[in-house]
DNA sequence: ATAGCTGCAAATGCTTTGCAAGGCC
DNA sequence: GGCCTTGCAAAGCATTTGCAGCTAT
């Protein structure tokens, strides 16, 4: 479990206020290793772990997160946004059936870049995700 | 312009009844060569085109055609989902500020498969979506 | 005949917004 | 002090649903 103190200082590190919302949800996704979160699930784990958070705060916070590079949004589906704590490029497996993600290492993986990308574009990022189904 | 009779046979091919509805979207569709398309650009183009389809419609016809192999969605953004057109294995850049998607050829963009997936798991599908900005 | 499809209107549900109160520097 | 953030409730909006009527086979 990261201390509130380290989360106040990554949360200052890039750019925002460590406000004890910021803080609190700072500590709860970055304490766990690699996450793949949504904002429902991470509501109801603040509940439980009796921290009141609304909505409307976490929404904010996490794009907040995101914009300021401290997460990354995943789109695998348009009812399941998740938000991944891993910000190093790696890919994702995703099992449509329950919204199971998990990581893919790149070297794993591997994707030929540099590739062709057109003139006057600059590369943001690339997602990959591999579909899967359980056999039976 | 693909004849009614064209997508007629095409939807019964693929194990739906080729409703009128149906039948006038597959013409919107399939006429133009490969599209990523939107419903609501989809309704709109129908409502030009003096052919009124409910959206209802439109949602459940878009969904089925996936369903049934006729689109493929494709998730770049919550806020955009779009259907494409073309069936073959391809990947896509996507230009977040203002969502346009451009295809890319797959033998344009390696990437070596076989590669490791989980036991008990099957590949249901890749997608690739390399992310640019335009310069200035 | 009958199973499936359409379309309206209403419901749903996730996300955003407006704004007053409070927190951070 | 002043700006940013929070949180509530309300609004927004894309999508889905229920259901009565219609269509395809």
């Amino acid at each position: 479990m990261y201390s509130a103190q380290e989360m106040r200082e990554k949360i200052i590190k890039h750019g925002l206020r460590p406000t004890q919302q910021r803080v609190m949800l700072a500590q709860a996704l970055f304490s766990k290793g690699d996450r793949h979160i949504c904002v429902e699930t991470l509501h109801r784990e603040m509940q439980f772990a009796g921290e009141h958070i609304s909505l409307a705060t976490i929404y904010n916070t996490l794009h907040s997160f995101c914009e300021h590079g401290l997460l990354k949004e995943i789109f695998v589906d348009p009812e399941r946004v998740y938000f991944d704590t891993r910000m190093d490029e790696h890919y994702h497996f995703f099992y449509e059936e329950n919204g199971t993600l998990l990581d893919i290492e790149k070297k794993d993986y591997p994707i030929q870049l540099p590739f062709t990308i057109p003139d006057n574009a600059e590369l943001k990022g690339v997602d990959v995700i591999v579909r899967l189904k359980s056999k039976q």
